[in-house]
DNA sequence: CCTTTCAGCGAACAGCTGTTAGCCATTTTC
DNA sequence: GAAAATGGCTAACAGCTGTTCGCTGAAAGG
């Protein structure tokens, strides 16, 4: 690669961290100009226009990033199940560590769920559904629940998972906890009516 | 009341009516002016201070009315079910009726949820704190559940509910009947779940 | 009836925004 | 090595924002 491209590639980057960096608890991305990105990437204004058509562009960017990220660490979580370890409690607390870690990635895929902008919107219900895919097929394989079932159980319980993370960003470490207990009860619940169902469903009449 | 305070009251209305009117799937809170709300409103700019601080206190008004109007609906439906009626599905029958009749309303609350105001998010927070609440009420008194477990009960069956409002705004009528079917399988896993949890409380050793 | 109160107004302010036009220096291409 | 391409810059624009000030006319209080 010239070094033409790779000096572009890492202005490009220094602005992705910098509205990453902008982003918390104060501060979504839709209240965040262009001109604060480029002042606080250290670069003039018009020089944003060389990287992204516009702010919904770099937007797009990041929640691609941030859901890229989660995957990856939820891929991670899944090889501790394998090596032996409760299924929910491990999905639950990886999950939990990771809104805590990088509180403003959740934050953005949290806020332009429900945000203004449509593509922002399908962009983020793209990643959630990636993970009820995902889940759906696990639940499938080990359950042997029709897909169908195995489907709606999945949204359900990543429907919960999400939720809690929303939860967890104001709360103390110790509320954190006891939110992860009650949210690990409330998907075994989950899991158990599923299961329920699905006996009664081969056993119609007793 | 006198001619004057009956003015003012009026004018107030007109400003929140006229926030309310601006909210849409492409127009948050957030992004709202206050010249733009005076304007839509026929007032001047100016006069918006005789009657809110600033655009955060007409926020919170929003929320306090949007709640207060959610709340209403759901004690309706209460009654529809003391009437004889699925409990389940005929809450879930009208909080997605709410969500269809009144989209503004219940996307403010879901969007100030995870806004960038604290003061916000504990509103919207407060609001559906009493929903849990009453849920928790109803589920002790029918299920004969320890109030913690109808609380986790109660918590996940209103996250659900809310999460599928909030995915019905963007969907055609016909993805929101198959979405409230979705809804009601997932209440009753939990319902499910949570009765053999209870039974398995009692008779710890079969 | 006279005075006070006060909702509403217009003008004006400084400060921010996105975006265009044009220049410069350096890398790339031929 | 000349020519083209390109990332970054400054200057400048029109347009919007929240907020202050001082005025007016009508209602309320005495």
């Amino acid at each position: 690669m010239g070094i033409r491209a790779q000096q572009k590639e890492k202005t490009r980057r220094t602005l992705i961290d910098a509205a990453f960096s902008q982003l918390c608890a104060n501060r979504s991305f839709s209240n965040l100009s262009l001109r604060e990105v480029a002042r606080e990437a250290g670069i003039a204004p018009t020089s944003f226009y060389r990287h992204f058509r516009d702010m919904e562009e770099l937007g797009l960017t990041l929640v691609d990033e941030g859901g890229l990220t989660l995957r990856q660490l939820m891929r991670q979580a899944r090889q501790r199940i394998a090596g032996g370890g409760s299924v929910i409690s491990t999905s639950v607390q990886t999950f939990m560590e990771f809104v805590e870690n990088n509180p403003n990635i959740f934050r953005l895929l949290l806020r332009e769920r429900s945000g203004t902008s449509a593509a922002f919107r399908q962009a983020v219900a793209r990643e959630i559904q990636h993970f009820i895919a995902e889940l759906t097929d696990y639940l499938e394989a080990t359950t042997e629940a029709p897909r169908e079932d195995a489907y709606i159980q999945a949204e359900a319980m990543v429907t919960i998972v999400f939720s809690a993370g929303a939860d967890a960003l104001d709360m103390t470490s110790e509320e954190c906890r006891a939110l992860s207990d009650r949210t690990i009860s409330q998907l075994r619940m989950i899991a158990m009516g599923a299961e329920v169902q699905n006996q009664k469903r081969r056993e119609p009449h007793p």
